[in-house]
RNA sequence: GCAAGCCCUGGAUCGC
């Protein structure tokens, strides 16, 4: 059993049309999948964007009295939202309980983000305060997509109150956190600012990472300021980060649109004799 | 037997 569920755990990484001509046999000689193969294959529909693949699979655990732990929930839940249909994701909650189990961080966080995706803040509050009150300790995660979505309707007093409130929790902010900010304040145009983030996510000993530089890229080149972001490009080599296609891509768009095109075409040249990823 | 760990789920950036 455990032989076949590392078989099709590996060729998710593929397809998972693949994966499921390793599942099928498997079920037809009798071996029973656990929870943890639905999990990954469901996943593998959820990120497709296939509800009706979901579903059917949903219903054939079901079936074979494989009862849908936590993570199963959580893909469907977070389909939900994926394609649109919060309702439907809120009511996995109660689906959730009515099975015994309890929302955990992940449920909420999913509602949590999704709701701060649509600009839907304060109900997205709501559910944190919901979670905090049945006991919950919301991680770096849910405490991102807050700041995401507060960042977004310029509830910038509430983005600081948050983030002292994690740092009172005991949680430790990470780059995606910082960066999640520093995306925001580019696109406000407000790069001075995003740029004195890195200095307070290097004082509270976070590192930035390679996204970190290419929001900041991004803030420069949107400014107008392309030989800023040309030094942050050096800047992100110097401390040991590999630039990626993200990166170039940046740049070579922030020429491109000031009329720079043999900068560009320079960089692109650089860009083909570095291996980027 | 007990405990712990591992594996499946949620967060950030360009272009299309």
């Amino acid at each position: 059993v455990t032989c076949s569920l590392l078989l099709d755990y590996h060729s998710k990484n593929g397809r998972c049309t693949e994966a499921r001509k390793i599942f099928d046999p498997m079920t037809q000689k009798g071996i029973k999948p656990d929870a943890t193969t639905y999990s990954i294959l469901l996943n593998g529909c959820a990120k497709k964007g296939d509800l009706s693949g979901v579903r059917g699979l949903l219903d054939l655990m079901v079936a074979n009295g494989i009862p849908p732990t936590h993570h199963v929930f959580n893909i469907i839940s977070c389909a939900y939202t994926k394609g649109g249909m919060i309702d439907e994701a809120m009511h996995i909650f109660d689906q959730m309980r009515q099975q015994g189990l309890n929302p955990d961080v992940v449920s909420y966080g999913v509602l949590i983000d999704a709701l701060c995706k649509l600009g839907r803040v304060d109900e997205a509050m709501h559910k944190f305060s919901q979670m905090i009150k049945e006991g919950m300790t919301p991680d770096v995660i849910v405490f991102t997509s807050l700041a995401y979505g507060l960042c977004s309707v310029d509830k910038w007093e509430q983005v600081e109150e948050i983030f002292y409130e994690m740092l009172d929790q005991g949680i430790h902010p990470d780059a995606t956190f910082f960066t999640t900010i520093m995306c925001n304040l580019c696109n406000e145009g407000r790069v001075m600012e995003a740029q004195g983030l890195i200095d307070l996510m290097v004082r509270v000993g976070v590192r930035p990472n390679v996204t970190s530089f290419n929001v900041l890229m991004d803030g420069h080149c949107l400014a107008g300021r392309m030989d800023e972001a040309v030094k942050l490009l050096d800047g992100m080599v110097s401390v040991g980060l590999k630039p990626d296609s993200f990166s170039y891509n940046t740049l070579l768009h922030g020429y491109c649109k000031a009329g720079r095109i043999d900068d560009a075409f320079i960089l692109f040249r650089e860009m083909l004799s570095n291996e980027v990823t």
